[in-house]
DNA sequence: GATGAATGAGCATTCATTCAT
DNA sequence: GATGAATGAATGCTCATTCAT
């Protein structure tokens, strides 16, 4: 068995289209050629340097989880000291953005994570737990102080799991339909305040924002 | 010169079976082999019925859009002798219980809607017109009466949209990691009030819903 | 066993339409739908009158020989009246006029003749017997009269039958190329006086034809 | 991006196989699997090396009629120091022999050139400009020096062509009904003479062949 | 007489991958 | 490290034909 360097050119050349390419068609829409084309490398290189077309996905998709996972863990380790509602919408905050520097990412693993091949399913399972842990130990710690109590967990993460992806699932159609660009800070910042507003509503049950202006019932 | 019957047990099955094997593998992880297979009956009976696969995705698209958006258009008309946010709500609800009826086909569909290919581009575009134009009237009819002003409508509808096709999105997940079926009448009626509580804090100005009770400011 | 009429509207417009496809695109490269379509009739139709596609064949290649030959054996038949050339520039004559009449089948089975198809081979062996039988007679008889007789006979065919079927199989190009139209009168007339010279050059042995006015050696 | 070999093995066993199989059964009578079969190849290497089926036909007619073609131009360059008669004759020599040792693709060729598929005009319609040009011109040459003026000269080509051509076309009823066999020399130099002979009668304006001996007007 | 449904074999092509170099 | 040749399976689709109606 040789030993492949982690990176070289061509590697993150093909990388580098895959993802292009996997944000585009999908990952059954794109073959291989596809890729080694838009790289300009040989096809074979492909499975040399990624054990073929599915070690490519799981690179992608390990890449994408173990920073987006980071910045859920990081927050869960911050509850000791700050306020959960503090740490959720941190969370959220660099998760946006994160998505934001690697939209093209974001959209083809969230598409992909929604097809029921046996392959994605072993690759994401693990990192949809961790996830989910992260996701309620967060909301549960809010909750153990001040939140609505009456709301079931598992709700109001799928809704914050919705507001989280959709913007980039679904990038190309608010360009062409609301021209609004999702790899834009401009946006991410307007969107990242919807978010808050929301939190600030979920969590929040002696106090209402309205307007941008607190209001203490 | 050939006329096909619009409705034949092997065309029903066929389109079944696509459906169910799209929602699982996707558009292009399905072949039309498996379809035929799935569906007991001769390959070449796709190209017949549906002109190839192609065919095959386009009378899945048209069926769900065209059902999907008269929900909204039928809310539009009423417009005039109810208020906003009853018509959204109730476009909300049943389009929520149409996703939920119809969950294999919304999957599929809103999953393939992410993806670049000029064939679903052209399917799908003019039907994504249709849809910012009944929900921009839903929303600015509400405006112009009690709404929020400050948010600009394209963030609302995207909210919106994401808490209306998530749940389908990622049906699996949700069953698997949160043990919640999308599907299921339960879930469709805890999920309605959520997105009705969005609904209210969106539009309403002067009051709050705060645990179920209203709070006149 | 059903007897199927001689002719119907049905038969004979598959047939019309076949001959014209056939023409276009080869027997290979013609399908029964495209025939069918053309004819704006159901499929099932050549099957049902011609017992499948090769039937379709049979019955062209039937009728252009049955009647290419007739003309040669008239002439066969005539020869102890008349002078073989004559006899020979006679059937020239009737031949190329049949064929400019006939000119969508003539290129039609001139070009498939020459493809190895055990099924062509079957139909069209013993015409082509015939064919020699005849021409054969046609030619011996002049040089028992007064023909050059240095000249191998088989020769002699080879550059007939070239001149007799080349101007229907490229018919087209001759139209593209040439401005030449084969299936028009005045074409014919013309090319018949070349063959017709040809001839005089091949039987005649003390005259010479030269500019049209007789040279007697 | 990737660069095949101008010539492989592989390649030219396919291209062999190709020219064999198409001179029996027609382009369209000829599956790229029988190629791959008779060539003991993967028939994937049809695509790889030719680019589709199609770009064996390509190859197939560029390889022809560049050679046929260099040989009418060669003489037309010729015409400067040697009579338009001897320049005529070389010509029809050489693509005899030509023909005759390529008399697969020459068979091949002639009978898909009469054929109305869009591709194989796309390919041929220049080839036959230029064809065209250097017949018209080795006849002009004659012409204006002492040939038969009266004579149309699209007539004398068609007549030419249909001699070149002919034999190799119906190479296989010569050989089963005449047993003369066009890829034999013996033939080739029998067949030249026959041209030889209507050359002269056709440029000739003075002077006449008969049994070879010369006669002066 | 004539149709549409249905079939199974076959079509050209593309796929991801392997391997010698 | 990287390439091009080569493979075998699978792709979507069209084929001529049959059959019940």
């Amino acid at each position: 068995m040789r030993d492949i360097k982690l990176s070289s050119p061509t590697k993150s050349n093909i990388l580098q289209s895959a993802i292009s390419l996997f944000y585009d068609h999908g990952f059954d829409g794109t073959s291989v050629r596809d890729i080694a084309n838009k790289a300009k490398v040989n096809p074979s290189n492909i499975s040399y340097y990624f054990k073929g077309k599915q070690g490519l996905l799981e690179t992608c998709f390990n890449r994408f989880f173990e920073e987006y996972l980071s910045f859920l863990e990081a927050e869960v380790h911050k509850l000791e000291h700050d306020s959960a509602a503090d740490c959720l919408k941190r969370s959220v905050f660099n998760i946006l953005h994160f998505q934001s520097e690697n939209y093209l990412m974001a959209r083809f693993v969230w598409r992909e994570v929604s097809i029921d091949s046996q392959v994605i399913r072993e690759i994401i399972s693990s990192y949809l737990m961790k996830e989910k842990y992260y996701m309620k130990m967060l909301l549960e710690a809010g909750m153990s102080e001040q939140t609505l109590k009456k709301q079931p967990i598992s709700f109001s993460i799928i809704q914050l799991k919705s507001m989280l992806t959709m913007p980039f699932l679904n990038s190309q159609q608010l360009r062409e339909v609301w021209h609004v660009f999702p790899h834009e800070n401009y946006f991410i910042e307007q969107y990242y305040r919807q978010i808050e507003n929301w939190i600030d509503m979920l969590l929040v049950n002696e106090e209402v924002v309205s307007n941008g202006k607190l209001i203490v019932l």
